[in-house]
DNA sequence: GCAAAATGTCATGGT
DNA sequence: ACACCATGACATTTT
């Protein structure tokens, strides 16, 4: 009988920074014309690039470096290839992230096809390219809900990533098949008209896949430009980090270089910011703390473009929700943190949290006027969004966001409804932008901010509470908010929102504190069961979605394996039959040959005899 | 009005 | 024992 020995844990740690510092650096090295060891001729110019990094991005450069040993080889793109094309894929393939306007992005386009630029997906194109081809004109209003805008989110939202990424869906990983891509947005329109104009020559946009940590300067575009870049806060990150600046992508981005001036990495920084944008209500990015003087300047600097400094980034607690290593252990104690309307009484320390929470929302909150923007452009940020969130899908399965998310954009129409389509709530961590634009929203909406108390989830604010406010109690038809029946019957202390997204301990707390009847009791339990069940059934067919994503995937490779397989074993075939034909060829000549060599050995063999 | 998709709810089993 | 979660099945709503 044998006795196991202790158990051996084998511990994995992922740098998230290491492929975002090695790319940098490479960029560096490139802008040095460091270690460069191919000059690639386009047109006129030429580019002095690493034959490594190219191979590894292009089709066309694979096939076309890996065949050279030879150093500082040049290679002379053909015509096809045009620098206007040409120039930002590079770019790209060192930053990762592509700089087009309305007017090149055919060419890039057509370059990146021809390059067989990997990354560059399809999904990237197929929507762009008809996009601006044909939306250049339509800016229309975003308010309200028109047809097309939402048969495009149809259409996106039904876009599964694996037809998005046609092109790399076999050689990337899932999680790379698209979470990377980030579209971020920026500023500088602040003088756009109520009918925004079309996106035009003098606005480029900017895909970005690269990781998280973005630099600063890396954001740096011409002049007046706008920028979409939306950094996000993707589920492949990874969990192993322990610090939370180190594990939370959003605050990790103190490890970059310049520490003064931060881009708002979270993507809630910037798909907030990318919604203030569409409300021309930029002055300022979402802060934990009031903007210094220095902040400010900043601001006003770097016009144009989202920078924003370390301490304002996302609040702690919405980092920890999000980030994987923390979102289990630490959720219920932030989600009771957040949701309890007497946070002393759960734990003081993170106290500063929630208020930082608060004051984050209360900021967000638009202050009036909403500014419509081009529907393309907004198209285009979303798609980029959706895109490349492919494993957040479901998002809006938090009880609190989500509802309110829906009901509101359903209830009024609001300027945010696009974001329902940014799902995130089945992953594991959900996205803190959302709730910062649900919240928002609901501020919005509503009308109103929320009091503190209300605020303590960021979405407790009840549609349905029976005592602050509701529309839906109002109209009599609450059809779209989960458990709405009993609401007219039943009411409720606090808001309904707070049953599911609290913590059990909380919970109960709550319970003791209120002494509900009965009825209320039950109901409260009802709600709070319901709702909880409602968000794991997102969840699983969230997981079910994924999972056939994920197999569908795997069917792609193991198919592209088998074809090249199949090539292989035809070039084989080929070879074989050209070597058997060769070698009967020498038998024949061999027997039949009466050459003297032969006939001197037949020779010899006789008078060896 | 119908069909399909999406979503909510319940029941059940597992942890 | 209880709560929670996952999931299949069914109902309802939305598209």
């Amino acid at each position: 009988m044998s006795v196991d020995g202790p158990r051996t844990s084998v511990f994995t740690f992922q740098s998230a920074v290491h492929s975002h510092h090695v790319l940098r650096s490479l960029e560096e090295l490139r802008q040095k014309e460091l270690l460069c060891d191919v000059t690639v001729e386009v047109e006129c110019r030429s580019f002095r690039a690493h034959s490594s990094v190219l191979a590894s991005c292009s089709h066309y450069f694979y096939t076309r470096l890996t065949n050279h040993s030879r150093p500082n080889l040049t290679v002379s793109l053909p015509d096809e290839v045009t620098v206007e094309g040409f120039e930002p894929l590079l770019q790209f393939a060192y930053t990762a992230k592509l700089h087009f306007t309305k007017e090149n992005i055919l060419e890039i386009h057509r370059c990146a096809e021809f390059l067989g630029f990997q990354n560059l997906d399809k999904a990237c194109f197929e929507f762009l390219v008809p996009k601006f081809s044909e939306g250049g004109g339509t800016s229309k209003k975003v308010k309200g809900k028109n047809k097309s805008q939402e048969s495009s989110k149809k259409s996106q939202a039904t876009c599964s990533p694996s037809d998005q990424n046609p092109k790399t869906g076999e050689d990337l990983e899932p999680q790379d098949a698209g979470t990377d891509m980030q579209a971020a947005s920026a500023t500088s329109s602040a003088g756009s008209p109520k009918d925004c104009p079309p996106i035009s020559s003098g606005k480029e946009m900017q895909l970005d896949l690269s990781p998280l940590y973005a630099r600063s300067s890396s954001y740096h575009m011409g002049d007046g430009q706008d920028q979409f870049c939306l950094q996000n806060c993707g589920p492949q990150l990874p969990s192993s980090s322990v610090v939370a600046g180190e594990v939370c992508p959003f605050l990790s981005t103190s490890s970059t270089s310049d520490n003064e001036k931060l881009h708002s990495v979270g993507c809630g920084g910037d798909i907030l910011a990318m919604e203030e944008q569409f409300q021309k209500e930029l002055a300022m990015e979402v802060r934990c703390e009031p903007p210094t003087d220095k902040d400010l300047n900043i601001a006003s600097i770097t016009d144009g473009h989202f920078d924003q400094l370390e301490g304002s980034l996302m609040p702690p607690a919405n980092c920890s929700q999000l980030c994987p290593l923390n979102s289990v252990e630490s959720s219920g104690v932030l989600d009771g943190i957040s949701s309890a309307p007497d946070i002393s009484s759960i734990g003081t320390d993170d106290n500063q949290v929630f208020d930082s929470n608060k004051q984050t929302f209360s900021e967000l909150s638009p202050k009036d006027g909403f500014t419509e923007r081009s529907i393309v452009e907004r198209e285009v940020a979303e798609h980029l969004a959706k895109g490349f969130w492919p494993d957040l899908s479901s998002t809006l399965n938090e009880p609190l966001p989500l509802d309110s998310i829906d009901q509101s954009s359903a209830g009024n129409g609001s300027d945010f409804h696009w974001l329902k389509h940014l799902d995130l709530g089945a992953a594991p961590d959900d996205c803190p932008f959302l709730r910062d634009l649900s919240s928002t929203d609901r501020q919005t909406s509503g009308g109103h901010t929320l009091s503190n108390e209300d605020t303590g989830d960021s979405s407790c604010m009840s549609p349905i509470n029976s005592r602050e406010n509701s529309e839906c109690e109002s109209d009599g038809d609450c059809a779209q908010c989960g458990s709405s029946e009993p609401v007219q019957e039943v009411d409720l202390p606090f808001p309904v929102e707070q049953i599911s997204s609290m913590t059990r301990r909380a919970f109960l707390q709550m319970l003791k504190r209120e002494k509900l009847t009965p009825e209320q009791l039950e109901f409260v339990q009802d709600v709070r069961r319901r709702s909880k069940n409602r968000v794991a059934a997102q969840r699983c067919r969230k997981r079910k979605l994924d999972c056939i994503y994920w197999l569908e995937g795997d069917i792609k490779k193991l198919r592209s394996e088998k074809e090249k397989l199949l090539q292989d074993r035809n070039q084989l075939k080929l070879s074989l039959e050209d070597v058997r034909q060769n070698l009967s060829g020498l038998c024949q000549n061999l027997c039949a040959d009466p050459s003297p060599q032969s006939e001197e050995l037949q020779a010899l063999a006789r008078m060896e005899k």
